[in-house]
RNA sequence: GCCGAUAUAGCUCAGUUGGCAGAGCGGCGCAUUCGUAAUGCGUAGGUCGCAAGUUCGAAUCUUGCUAUCGGCACCA
């Protein structure tokens, strides 16, 4: 005599054993019919689960985060099934939920052809129509293993002898697709349809590159036509945003065959460029750091010490000249310790927080790159910190505070923080660990950040705090780093001499608050979708004459502006004013000033923004205060 | 690096079965002197990514290479 409690707090007596779909129908057809599944004293089921004792339960339904994520879950497994029916010959592996939606992985010799998607989504399709039911079965491992052995299914089989011997195995049938899985799933395909297959991928089996190359089908489910529309769209107007189409338009930067994954920054690129890198500057010399600059080719044998020619020599470009060997530095520390080392340190010159806009060049995998966030020559907002360990927590303190204050200056809020702990292979004692790793959580704490734990995912030399900022197409890059480093000071003999006049090695921090300044700009650009705030614009106002009667005045009022520190640039075509208007607003200019012999008369330009706003006709020294306070704002949201 | 796709004018893109390489925008010239998102007319612009091959003939078919795009792996 089962009594369930629904949350509203309502219970209802049932005489006999029910499933989930008859509690349902027995509140209302209407939910009936919209029922997914349920969670039954905090577990999720199936809609046909059998309720026997007293429970609390809730209906999920499509309009739950976890229905959701059940209809994607079941359109990888429609998905799975088309496959299998138009190419026999494929085996299915993995297909998990992802973000917005699925993906499914296929060993299938020939691959399959763009085109073969459409045809797979017919048939999806046509099986929505069928409402084919869908239910679940209990099985031992062993007899699933000899299923999907017989079935010719070797990757099913393979997964399921790497699960733990006694665990319970369920599998789910739809028609004649049977597939290994937890669940629970819709209760028949008629409750899928929402659905778009998206891109066709290669992917390792088993995420190791050592292994073979699967054929991986990505789609996007949603629980109705609107969401999956609306979805559509915002990826198309998302792409709009992408940084490499952008740079195009407003000729900020290219690249060429002769240089893979390396920026030819144009003027108006290289300005915005300039600007966020003297930004950085200013600050780094207020908070107490020196600026150095250090070689860009070094001898080998300096990155034998460092341990680089051991742990990253495959992606370093190196040099051979006169009979030497050299590297081209692919990061900045090792020089930075070899300033440290060029003269005696007391412990009373600690903390020493040295920075340098290093040019670094890696050799990144061909595939890797990607525009201005993957890069084979880039500059870092670097830094490295040597000091005391008792001056950890105080210093990576500091830096949070940094950190925060840079990113609120250009407007980022959505920062996502993840704290990598001791990994496997590692050096220094434990008791080393537990210290450092306490000291960047108690910072983290201390600044009232939330952060995400990646347990082992920590550098061989020390734990790290990672800042990760997301593109617009949903690309998550990192940009800030912390990193705590007890190894290289010691292999490259660093050392100050302590209150008891004995030698220490100090600890060293590597920082850096943008990451790559390509990469950070690539962010900023799609963040801003090319509107870069005044302080950013590589252009910041245009004047724009009427007719040719003004132009000496034009001349004049762009003088005084440009004078004042501000770019500024003249149109004087003989053009209409809408053209000019069209033309520099695509041109995201964000101040145009109108002159026209109004204008000269009064001594005044009409303002126009980019957003197409009229902010009305002012002194020109009106203007350049407006102008001063938008670029002294940066990018801070209206304050 | 791996799987797949793509590469034609400065940009965006057409180009049929292998038969004289196109459009729009932009550029340049001329006319127009105009009030807040496109004035009109004219004109120039190409080793069809690179290299081989097939063919009477290749942007088009084949092979190799390079770069780019979408993923995967990588990202100290």
């Amino acid at each position: 005599m089962p009594l369930i409690t629904l949350p509203d707090g309502s219970q209802k007596q049932f005489e006999q054993a029910v499933s989930v779909m008859d509690v349902a129908a027995d509140i209302g057809p209407g939910l009936a019919k919209a029922t997914l599944a349920g969670e039954v004293d905090g577990r999720l089921v199936d809609a046909a689960f059998e309720i026997d004792g007293d429970v609390s339960l809730r209906i999920i339904t499509a309009r739950d985060d976890e229905g959701l994520e059940i209809i994607r879950h079941s359109t990888a497994h429609l998905l799975a099934m088309a496959v299998e029916r138009i190419f026999p010959d494929s085996q299915y592996t993995i297909g998990p939920v992802i973000e917005n939606g699925f993906y499914y992985d296929f060993a299938y010799e020939p691959g399959f052809k763009p085109e073969d998607l459409d045809k797979i989504a017919s048939e999806m399709r046509r099986l929505v129509k069928d409402a084919v039911p869908i239910s679940r079965a209990v099985m031992s491992r062993g007899e699933a293993i000899q299923f999907f052995r017989q079935k010719d299914e070797e990757y099913k089989a393979q997964i399921i002898e790497d699960i733990p011997e006694g665990e319970e195995l369920s599998l789910y049938r739809q028609g004649e697709f049977i597939d290994l899985c937890r669940g629970p799933h819709v209760p028949s395909t008629a409750h899928l349809g929402h659905f778009k297959l998206t891109k066709l991928a290669g992917a390792y089996w088993r995420g190791d590159s050592n292994n073979e190359m699967l054929q991986r089908i990505y789609g996007t489910a949603w629980a109705n036509k609107k969401d999956l529309k609306t979805y559509l769209h915002n990826l198309e107007e998302a792409e709009k945003r992408d940084h490499r189409r952008i740079a195009k338009q407003l000729d900020l930067f290219h690249f060429q065959e002769e240089a893979p994954g390396i920026v030819f920054w144009h003027d108006h690129g290289w300005i915005i460029y300039t600007q966020v890198k003297n930004y950085i500057r200013q600050r780094l010399r207020r908070a107490g750091y020196q600026e150095v600059n250090t070689p860009e080719i070094v001898d080998i044998s300096l990155w034998e010490k460092s341990g680089h020619a051991e742990k990253f020599i495959e992606n370093m470009f190196l040099t051979d000249c006169e009979d030497r060997n050299f590297a081209i530095k692919p990061m900045n520390c090792p020089c930075h310790v070899q300033i440290y080392n060029n003269g005696l340190h007391s412990y009373r010159d600690l903390p020493m927080r040295m920075a340098e806009f290093g040019s670094c060049h890696r050799n990144e995998a061909s595939g890797a790159l990607h525009g201005l966030m993957r890069v084979r020559a880039f500059t870092q907002d670097d830094a490295h910190i040597f000091c005391t360990p008792e001056q950890v927590q105080s210093e990576a303190d500091a830096f949070l505070k940094l950190l925060y204050s840079v990113y609120h200056d250009f407007g980022f809020d959505d920062v996502m923080v993840e704290l990598s702990t001791r990994p496997e292979k590692r050096i220094g004692d434990d008791a080393l660990w537990d210290q450092a790793e306490s000291a960047l959580a108690a910072a983290l704490a201390e600044s009232g950040i939330e952060y995400k734990e990646n347990p082992g995912d920590g550098a061989f030399y020390g734990p790290k705090i990672d800042f990760k900022l997301r593109d617009t197409i949903g690309r998550i890059w990192q940009c800030g780093t912390l990193q705590l480093d007890f190894n290289m000071p010691g292999r490259l003999g660093a050392e100050y001499v302590t209150e008891d006049g004995s030698r220490k090695t100090p600890v060293m921090l590597h920082r850096a608050i943008l990451g790559s300044l390509e990469r950070f700009i690539g962010i900023l650009i799609e963040n801003y979708a090319g509107k870069m705030p005044a302080w950013l614009a590589p252009v910041q106002a245009v004047v724009l004459n009427i007719t040719d009667r003004q132009d000496e005045r034009c001349k004049e009022i762009s003088e005084s502006l440009e004078n004042k520190g501000f770019r500024v640039d003249l149109d004087l075509r003989n053009e209409k004013i809408g053209f000019k208007i069209r033309h520099h607003t695509l041109r995201r200019v964000p101040f145009l000033l109108v002159v026209g012999d109004r204008e000269v008369e009064e001594g005044t330009v009409a303002v126009r923004t980019r957003e197409g706003e009229n902010l009305g006709s002012m002194k020109v020294e009106d203007f350049a205060r407006h102008l001063e306070s938008e670029v002294a704002r940066r990018g801070k949201k209206e304050s």
